[in-house]
DNA sequence: CTGAAAGCGCTTACAG
DNA sequence: CTGAAAGCGCTTACAG
């Protein structure tokens, strides 16, 4: 199939007698045009559908417009809320944006940063792989263009990283169950302190102790790689303790539908015998029966953030590095799994 | 921040004494070359973290190695897999892809793919918005590059489309329905009959009819945007029924699972009393008591074959339009809410 | 086997 | 107010 060619400067100028300067600042709006030449250009340029090569204009003056993000795993609800903030603020500023999975894998997410710097974006969003050990990779492209992280970060990066207020979000999560009266409450965290199972960690740990109850390691599991199905079988842990608990916290939304599907099975009254909470309000978290109290992360606005600042960044470079953190506030939604009216 | 500069063909060919023109046929081993020079010329690049810059070659040969995709809503769990496909495939083959959504709006759509044209990419990968009028602009499209549709699809554009099959899919759902058993089964779609909607209906109907069973107006329900909300009031309406219905079809997962809260809800049982079929196989689909019977979409794998369409297209244009309609099997997964063993 | 030169489509400092 | 010219970084037909 033939394609149509688009139309470029020079044949507008050439129709027109005019040189491809004068055409190119008639359509950019430069002051020194004339009025009559402008709209003379400028009707040319609609009658035949100019659109402006930006693959030229971005490769002569080092600006593509384009940013890149790189995050762990696109099909995680929570991610696809920040890339819809990205996506939206972005194109508000006049950015495109390409997005790739690291696939929670380190190699994988150096090539990724790589080709987007070969690429030529302007900027790069970066949420780490699980697992990552070195940063030398993402401190070269620092070294070359902005780079802003968000939600998984790591304080090992001297950048502008976007984060909820993990550790506050997880007290008030823990408090919230100290409220409805549970005394003996088991948390599911990630085995490998990741950057926000720590900080969750951090804030049920602070809440246990200024409500003045014990800790007690035999109901804080930890996992590998959490997951729904690592819920189900820490929750089956914790049934068969002598002492159980009346609370879980789970660190993930998934894990915790897993302790409820668990509780389900043995016929493990939920809230009354053992309430449970999760994080993240995921779509399934009211589609589990009892629905499932957990903490809002505002995905949209995370990814809004980040974008903006990293655009400031591109548009006003600093001398210095940015080492801002940007922390989100979070709310706990209170369903069945915990109170019930 | 200073930020380093890349290291171009011209510094290369200084600091070696040689020409622009040898230090790149060096880099892309052309034949010429000898041996000597190309690796002296490697070393160098290796050593000065030499990366080209697309770019510049990009605009040089009119080629971009970029694709573009819109989608409808980016935040489906069917999209994301789909999605998924399409960045892993165009991975493989060398090619970047940016992601835009139209959230199901027409002209949004529209403007997606000017921008994306008016960037220059290679081709373009396209899910229709809902209720997209007129086929105009993309029409346009296809005059300049290469256009491969899939899942929201349409007759009236001549590209190859790359979908499931629709109607076999709900015929197979429906059959099982009967198979079990039942033989007054209701259907929930969309009013405006969309590609997708329109076919399962269509699977539904042939069903029914060849096994010898009525269709029945009063247990066929429509609505404008079929959600889980939707799929809870249209069971409400189905319960209502003098004659209820001892299966329900819902052509989205997201509307079974409305239907099984609002059975669950007034203690109907699920599937002994009415069974329910969704289509999707999402997440929620295991979550949900009882788990979901529901059609398995293979979305990674339409991705890559779309993906694969196109990027043939592109590498190896045809003088005519190709307009065929790539079909993916899929497979009907049986779980509780419509047969328990 | 290597180099000089043109050119991809655009922008912009310089000149008039 | 308008134009000629250089140049962004690369590739490639042409010459030697």
């Amino acid at each position: 199939m033939k394609k149509k060619q688009n139309v470029t400067l020079k044949e507008l100028a050439n129709a027109l007698n005019l040189s491809v300067s004068t055409v190119s600042r008639a359509l950019n709006d430069h002051p020194d045009i004339s009025e009559t030449t402008r709209n003379k250009v400028k009707q040319l340029a609609e009658k035949h559908n100019y659109v402006p090569n930006l693959f030229a204009s971005g490769f002569r003056s080092h600006r593509t417009h384009i940013l890149g993000v790189v995050v762990p795993n696109i099909s995680h609800y929570f991610t696809t809320t920040v890339l819809k903030g990205i996506l939206e603020e972005g194109e508000n500023l006049g950015y495109r944006v390409i997005i790739s999975e690291s696939k929670n894998d380190e190699k994988k997410q150096s090539e990724m940063l790589q080709t987007m710097m070969q690429f030529g974006v302007d900027g790069v969003l970066l949420a780490l792989s699980r697992k990552t050990k070195s940063v030398d990779d993402i401190l070269k492209v620092i070294n070359r263009i902005p780079l802003v992280m968000f939600d998984k970060v790591s304080s090992k990066i001297p950048c502008t990283q976007v984060v909820i207020n993990e550790e506050e979000a997880a007290y008030n999560a823990v408090e919230h169950l100290i409220n409805t009266g549970k005394r003996r409450i088991a948390i599911i965290k990630e085995t490998e302190g990741s950057f926000n199972s720590e900080k969750r960690y951090q804030g049920y740990l602070r809440a246990l102790s200024e409500h003045g109850l014990p800790i007690d390691e035999k109901i804080i599991l930890s996992t590998e790689d959490i997951s729904l199905t690592k819920g189900r079988m820490m929750a089956n842990i914790l049934l068969s303790l002598k002492k159980r608990p009346d609370a879980i916290f789970a660190i993930t939304d998934s894990a915790a539908i897993g302790v409820i599907k668990a509780l389900n099975k043995f016929k493990v009254k939920v809230p009354e015998e053992i309430a449970v909470v999760g994080f993240s309000n995921s779509a399934s978290s009211t589609i589990i029966n009892p629905s499932l109290t957990t903490v809002d992360q505002p995905g949209n606005k995370i990814g809004r953030t980040a974008v903006k600042y990293l655009i400031d960044e591109i548009e006003n470079p600093k001398e210095d590095a940015t080492t801002k953190t940007i922390e989100i506030k979070t709310n706990l939604i209170v369903r069945d799994s915990s109170f019930k009216v």
